[in-house]
DNA sequence: CCTATTACGTTCACTCACTAAACGAAAGCC
DNA sequence: GGCTTTCGTTTAGTGAGTGAACGTAATAGG
């Protein structure tokens, strides 16, 4: 039996929450799920019924031994059919074709410029989904849910990319729409370092309530988990740090940032600043990760260059420490790799500058999951979006 | 009837769930509790019976003629008993004796040094609290609730201040100990401008999802609340904006800010910086009203860094509007009365330095509660918690 | 003033979900 | 191989909520 049994609230199971526990566990007899409900041993029975009509559990072979008759299993029906999710930076995007669990079973990767515009961007990603699947051997009837991550701002509601920086054409773009044409299932739309943040949440994290993501790539953003759930604001504009201004120079002369103004974190710390300051400093690079190649081979200037920049993030981390006064912060994009120069930066400015009671308990630490930190979080919040404890009963209905 | 009709959730609608209507609504018909809740009219009648046997509702005459019968009104029984709340600031406190809606009946306010220590202060509430109690002539068995709000960080779910910066000797105090001792009802603790956040919230923007309220008094901090709830953090240390790092001067001396650190919001915008900076130019001022006076008189040095403190502020509450993307942000606090030299410079920052998607409909108001801000929040928040929907059955569990 | 109208408030049998207890079945243990 | 243990199923029972019917109270209109 899994967990000692914290019995469910006044109101009785209904059949999501008892999907959602077998969402939980890997597998559960009848007498875990009584015990972890509180529901009668009847009651589990008629919720087993309907959840294995519907084949959203199946049953997993049976329990250890106990000396009596060994309880039958079961699991949550992770193959029952397939999510498809497609995480899309600026240069790149990752593909993957995932179980119901949101565990990502097929996975692709490969260049693509965002700024080519919406119309062919989704039908390269629809490309490698149809790659996907056909790979899988699975059908289009099969995919239970599409999730699609952009670098940039998104109306989740609605599925739409809005007044974002550098996806020039996607502006109200309707990415759902789109997909609602090719594919009969829900379509999720969110910004990427929201994704990140749940990735590492859940497969990290799970127990922090407040938990700051940094995306620390070309540019700088953040995405942030708060009461467990995905914290977007009113206009699904929040955890926009890297425009927060700082002017920590000594000279007075603030870098223009992308933005238009000037002192931004990004125009100091992201990528595309990181590449400027180089090429000022005689040392020609061009991209981004020809900038960390520079840095790991322990050229002075690259260096002090990113240290500076991990000094500059932790000044605007210290500030949403002290906002937000979050659990966990999770360092994440490319810059995270050069985690030596950048980090120790990061940590002696949180420290100093936010208040001890809000940095006592505060952990700072460098992603986990890597590059793929979008790509996991993405199914993971289209899974739970599927089934969603209020949704399993439509999703029932609509089998029939 | 009040509202079209929003049926409640799936589950049906409990003893709690009834009073909360009642809470909301002045009064309210079975017929208007039948729309509002779907409940059949059996069902509404045993509802009503019992929070008509524990007075938690009560008769409240008849409705509108409409050509039949008219239907017997109900209201919440708002004055079945009476709230004590405290709202303690550094020098000064106001107490008052609310019914049960949160509403203030009575109100006193007097001087009162907070660095006295928990004993003496809290004696002093108490004393205060027993005058207003003789005065409405009601007996302490009447207290439903005690509610505190002091200017420091507080561990909520225990009910004590943490590691505050201004309230010395207050450290780990046990402030639901003293009064559990005295009354024999809930005694909620919590930081001033969280009650401040949600006296603005409620009393004003009630279908924001999003505010954030930034009290500029003799310090700088801001109160959150987030998915309509307030926000307190995992240490119950966030909304800490006024110690927000900004290097802003013209030149490199940053000013050193009480936390140690320099720098920081509240070392340029706070009133300690303002009577600080105003004698530095010569204005010989004491207190932060005189500093405002000093202000209001047109003097062109105070009206000058007056303006420099609203710039400062716009930036701290730039950042934090970046980071949160709230619907309104409110300024409260004392300096919130200069209302006019602080705005320009708060707006000018703001609307230049965040999104447009976060500040398209971002309003930025001042207090509309002016220095009642934290006790008629802190009231609404006692009243909330107090006739919470589950805690409704133990309410009357208890008065049998 | 009386009657028709209108909607209220109460009662009662019925439904439905969940429960509790009894029962038969299956597997390990001696 | 019988005994014990736990499982899985079936049964009747309970309680909350429903819906319709009924009696009632107040207004509108003649």
């Amino acid at each position: 039996m899994p967990t000692p049994a914290p019995p469910l609230a006044v109101a009785t199971a209904g059949l999501g929450d008892v999907l959602q526990l077998f969402r939980t566990e890997p597998t559960l007899t009848r007498a875990d799920v009584m015990a972890l409900t509180g529901l009668s041993r009847s009651t589990v029975n008629q919720r087993l019924d309907a959840l294995l009509a519907a084949a959203l559990v199946v049953p997993s072979g049976e329990g250890a031994p106990t000396g009596g008759r060994p309880a039958s299993r079961f699991a949550f029906n992770s193959e029952r059919g397939v999510l498809l999710v497609a995480d899309i930076g600026a240069t790149g995007m990752r593909t993957a074709l995932c179980n119901l669990r949101g565990e990502v079973r097929q996975e692709h990767e490969q260049s693509l410029d965002v700024a080519t515009g919406p119309d062919i961007v989704l039908s390269v990603v629809d490309e490698a989904f149809r790659a996907l699947l056909a790979e899988a051997g699975r059908a289009a009837a099969d995919v239970h849910g599409i999730g699609i991550d952009v670098p940039g701002p998104v109306d989740f509601d609605r599925g739409q990319v809005v007044s974002p920086p550098i996806m020039s054409g996607w502006d109200r773009y309707d990415i759902r729409a789109w997909f609602a044409g090719r594919y009969d299932c829900p379509v999720l739309v969110d910004k990427d370092v929201n994704a990140m943040a749940v990735g590492e949440h859940r497969s990290l994290y799970p127990e922090v309530r407040q938990l700051l993501m940094v995306k620390v790539g070309t540019g700088v953003g953040a995405g942030m988990i708060i009461d467990g759930e995905v914290f977007r604001g009113a206009d699904g504009a929040a955890g926009d740090i890297g425009h927060i201004q700082l002017t920590v120079d000594d000279t007075d002369n603030e870098p223009v940032c992308r933005c238009g103004n000037t002192g931004c974190v990004e125009a100091y710390a992201g990528g595309w600043a990181l590449v400027r300051d180089l090429n000022a400093a005689g040392r020609p690079v061009s991209t981004v990760q020809e900038a960390l190649a520079l840095i790991r081979t322990g050229d002075v200037t690259a260096v002090r260059l990113a240290r500076r920049a991990g000094r500059i993030l932790g000044h605007a981390i210290a500030d949403a420490v002290s906002l937000l006064n979050p659990g966990v912060v999770v360092i994440g994009g490319q810059l995270a790799q050069i985690e030596e120069q950048l980090f120790a930066g990061i940590r002696e400015m949180v420290y100093r500058r936010s208040l001890p009671l809000a940095t006592r308990k505060l952990s700072i630490a460098a992603t986990a999951l890597g590059p793929r930190s979008g790509l996991v979080g993405m199914a993971l919040l289209l899974a739970d979006s599927i089934f969603a404890a209020h949704r399993v009963e439509g999703l029932i209905a609509r089998r029939d």
